[in-house]
DNA sequence: GGTATGATTGACT
DNA sequence: GTCAATCATACCA
């Protein structure tokens, strides 16, 4: 399990180090391959314009979950980073699929493991993650994340995707080359 | 009270 | 490539 001090970073930085960390609920999940950093800062959060009844989560403690519906039809799952109050998390936009398969392809109505988790809204949907999961601890159930288990993982990084602010900020990170992402990243030019 | 806008996805041309 | 689904929130009257 990942300790309390892993989260209360910059938000850029639990980014990056949470690629390859395993996240399971209820003990379905897997491996995350693919991350987005907001912060109080940053015209693309949700905290830019301050704290809201949605948003509350993302002002409490580090190392908690933030739900927030997204296009009125899915969850977006997030890790509340840095200090109390500050106002940063940490989206969650895919993972590799390694625990709960069957229960995963159920729920999604689908049977390849390319699709069932490689998106914010699809990731929520295969661990059926909601707004009953708001502002809950992660290193407790139903939550685990576990430490990965490799160094010196190959981590890409990029401009976030979906949004309208900020668009060049490079704080999407994910593992370069995964066939589990929501999109590829630009792969380094070959000889 | 009304209305515009998404940290998205899946279906369709 | 385009576009609708669907709703909480933010903002304005």
């Amino acid at each position: 399990m990942l300790p309390p001090a892993f989260f209360a970073r910059d938000a850029v930085a639990v980014a990056r180090d949470l690629v390859g960390v395993t996240l399971l609920v209820e003990g379905i999940g897997g491996v995350l391959v693919e991350t987005e950093a907001y912060d109080r800062t940053d015209p693309a959060s949700h905290s830019f314009a301050g704290r809201t009844a949605r948003n509350a989560a993302m002002f409490g403690p580090p190392g908690r979950a933030y739900v927030y519906r997204s296009y009125g039809i899915h969850w977006c799952l997030n890790v509340v980073c840095g200090q109390e109050g500050g106002g940063s998390a940490v989206l969650l936009r895919a993972l590799r699929p390694t625990h709960g398969l069957d229960v995963m392809r159920e729920r999604r109505g689908l049977s390849d493991e390319r699709a069932l988790c490689s998106g914010p809204g699809r990731l929520t949907a295969a661990l059926a993650v909601t707004i009953a999961h708001d502002g809950l601890p992660l290193d407790r159930p139903p939550f685990a994340l576990l430490p990965r288990e490799e160094d010196a993982l190959p981590i890409a990084t990029g401009p976030r995707i979906g949004i309208s602010k900020a668009v060049e900020a490079p704080w999407r990170f994910g593992l370069a080359g995964s066939p589990f992402l929501s999109r590829r990243f630009p792969e380094p030019a070959r000889a």
